[in-house]
DNA sequence: AATGAACGCAACCGCAGTATT
DNA sequence: CAATACTGCGGTTGCGTTCAT
């Protein structure tokens, strides 16, 4: 006997979302919340099946969701995050804010598949490092701070670094940040790394895991908060926030500041200009008030401010 | 202009993990 | 502890659009 399924196919229809559904829907989740996905449609009015309106929301519907083509630095760090974690859609999209699983998916098997075989073999993405456990999987590899890992101190290798990555290489290791003096870190030092920091901090970093090797790298990827904070996170953490010994404290602030700079506009980091993203002028509960109001054969599509609840 | 191939994307399906009863 | 329900994930499909011939 089998699980009984998620909804009776017969009553429930499938395909293209039209766009008075896609009202009911994000009206109905607007206000109430989407709660149980399976009960939903039968609360919002809705004769689709509860998994297909939850994607629909999380792919297309929800305010979350970023529209627009990717940029040229979340194409690079699709990759970088492909070569380190495999087709794990969702942890590459948790790096990606505004976008989905589904998108980066897509975008992965249409376009960057392509591009990166066409790309000339990176030693960021086909370095190692080396752990204690040999069985674990070359993609489970990968540290991420939500789950409070730390790096092994035994990695070996080159020193080679690409443009968004910080790299960790040698015992002791070295951070070697882009246009500044290799900055040496025992194992130790970097076991020590205060990980709830870092993720209170909403600063997640990534150890980019290839094959067998030696060298790993760190991408630091932050979520977008003002530029300034990012700044200053970012400096306490590689310049002295953990009392880390090396060159870098020497160094005159500006060029670091430059860095970081560089760095938070490489990854995308920049402030982000509310008002540029949502240009309807009046509050969300306002829109969702108008939207409410509309009959179904109101809607006029072209002025369907679907994306405009600007939270 | 017609048509078939390739592409891009939204949506569906089945499975696995987790929560609840 | 087992059965059931629910959610989320990754693979796949189908369809509309664009491109090439």
């Amino acid at each position: 006997m089998g699980r009984a399924p998620c909804c009776d196919k017969n009553q429930v229809k499938k395909g293209t979302w039209t766009h008075a559904e896609d009202l009911k829907l994000s009206s109905f989740v607007l206000t109430h919340g989407h709660g149980n996905w399976r009960s939903l449609p039968r609360r919002a009015g809705l004769q689709r099946c509860g998994k297909s309106c939850r994607l629909r929301w999380i792919n297309y519907l929800s305010p979350d969701v970023k529209r627009g083509n990717f940029s040229p630095e979340e194409d690079q760090l699709i990759i970088n995050l492909h070569s380190a974690l495999g087709n794990k859609w969702s942890k590459i999209a948790a790096h990606l804010p505004g976008r989905t699983d589904n998108e980066i998916k897509n975008v992965w098997n249409t376009r960057l598949k392509k591009k990166k075989s066409t790309l000339p073999t990176s030693p960021s993405t086909d370095s190692c490092i080396s752990y204690a456990d040999p069985n674990m999987d070359e993609h489970d590899k990968v540290r991420d701070v939500e789950q409070n890992k730390t790096l092994d101190g035994s990695s070996k290798g080159g020193q080679e670094s690409s443009d968004n990555y910080v790299n960790v290489v040698d015992s002791p290791s070295t951070i070697i940040i882009p246009g500044e003096q290799p900055l040496e870190m025992e194992s130790n030092e970097i076991d020590s790394i205060n990980w709830d920091f870092l993720s209170n901090n909403n600063i997640n970093i990534n150890v980019d895991l290839p094959p067998a090797g030696g060298e790993s790298n760190i991408a630091v990827a932050t979520r977008p908060q003002s530029l300034d904070d990012q700044v200053s996170q970012l400096k306490s953490f590689f310049v002295g926030e953990y009392d880390i010994d090396h060159q870098l404290k020497q160094q005159d602030n500006v060029a670091i500041d430059d860095w970081v700079k560089y760095m938070a506009h490489e990854l995308g980091l920049e402030e982000v200009d509310q008002s540029q993203l949502y240009n309807n002028s009046c509050k969300p509960e306002q829109q969702l008030d108008e939207i409410t109001k509309l009959k179904e054969e109101d809607i006029d599509v072209t002025n369907f401010p679907m994306w405009d609840f600007g939270f």
